[in-house]
DNA sequence: AAAGCTCCCCGCCATA
DNA sequence: CTTATGGCGGGGAGCT
């Protein structure tokens, strides 16, 4: 009646939780609009470990494993998470280490997110082939296993049916392109949707970054300031209408805004006015143009030019990203 | 392509 | 004396 396809994350004391649950959100999603679209394909994830029962993360949270790695029956897919300290956590877990060589061949997939290409490593699974992990222990990665071909550049790299991944958000695309091999673009690209909704912060004006949200200061003055900036982006943002409307000299505005933001006024405005603008780049029905005037930049080379110096890469680029859920750029 | 222009930032000092 | 504010001017980035 339904194709089912069990997908593990596997999880160790100490694991990194921000890279959990990421792709147990993608996984979940995507459940929501299959059943909506009452196709007949589930993703039955869970939580693997070594052992049942709570798993302590790097934070006060601990996740509940449901699944034991040490029996005969082995997911389709596992997703094994990186450790703050990996060096420890690969010292603790050997069996992890056992279990990864041994799954291996028979996993449909079998990924790592961060520093948990360790462990695939260090079940000499990564030997000879290329491979990718948080650029801060990229090198640990290839000093220690020399004959693995790190690619520290890269979101995540595919051989064969080993996938290793980068950083935080890097699982969240990996499981975006677990889920349009699966189920096609069209569904992956709904759940990238949810996923961005998911991450604004609930509540008026800021649909925005937590880059910008954690400019944010005690300073009511500033504070009216910034939500102005955010809330009217096409308006004249000069330094001096900004000063007039806080009713301080320009001198002074200037001062108490870097005191009380940490980035100077200028650089706000701009970062405002991109995080804007890559909202509106991220929905391809919106011309590039529009998009540039509407976030307030004077035309489109301005907002090629910011994007250039923020991201290091063209408007269009970062489009096509956002379109494809990286895989086919990436990957393959 | 270059020089000039505009806007902005910030050190320094004065003032309240 | 300390603190908040404002004016001035040099230096720099980006645009024309």
């Amino acid at each position: 009646m339904q194709e089912v396809r069990r997908v593990d994350i596997v999880v160790y004391p100490n694991f990194k939780s921000l890279e959990a649950i990421g792709p147990l959100s993608v996984f979940e999603y995507a459940n929501i609009h299959l059943a909506r679209l009452q196709r007949k394909f589930r993703y039955d994830v869970r939580i693997a470990a070594l052992q049942a029962g709570p798993v302590r993360s790097d934070t006060v949270m601990s996740l509940e494993a449901t699944r034991e790695l040490n029996t005969l029956d082995l997911p389709h897919d596992a997703i094994i998470v990186g450790a703050r300290d990996i060096e420890t956590a690969l010292a603790q877990c050997p069996e992890l280490v056992h279990w990864s060589r041994a799954a291996a061949p028979r996993l449909k997939r079998f990924a790592s997110l961060c520093s948990g290409a360790f462990f695939l490593a260090a079940a000499q699974l990564l030997d000879g082939k290329r491979a990718t992990t948080h650029w801060s222990v990229a090198a640990l990665l290839a000093g220690s296993f020399p004959k693995i071909d790190v690619e520290p550049d890269n979101i995540f790299v595919q051989e064969g049916n080993i996938w290793t991944s980068a950083g935080v958000t890097a699982g969240i695309d990996l499981a975006l392109a677990f889920v349009e091999a699966d189920l096609g673009r069209e569904l992956a690209l709904e759940v990238a949707r949810d996923m961005v909704v998911y991450l604004k912060r609930p509540g008026g004006q800021s649909q925005f970054s937590n880059l910008l949200v954690s400019q944010r200061t005690s300073h009511s003055t500033i504070q009216e300031i910034q939500d102005w900036i955010l809330a009217h982006p096409t308006e004249d943002l000069s330094v001096t209408v900004l000063a007039a409307r806080a009713a301080m000299s320009v001198r002074n505005f200037t001062r108490v805004f870097r005191k009380e933001a940490g980035i100077s006024c200028l650089d706000y405005v701009e970062r405002a006015r991109f995080e804007i603008g890559l909202q509106l780049l991220a929905n391809p029905a919106v011309p590039l143009k529009a998009a540039a005037l509407q976030a307030g930049f004077r035309d489109q080379e301005h907002l090629r030019r910011v994007c250039q110096k923020r991201l290091g890469i063209t408007p269009m680029v970062y489009r096509q990203r956002f379109a494809t859920t990286g895989v086919s750029n990436q990957a393959l």
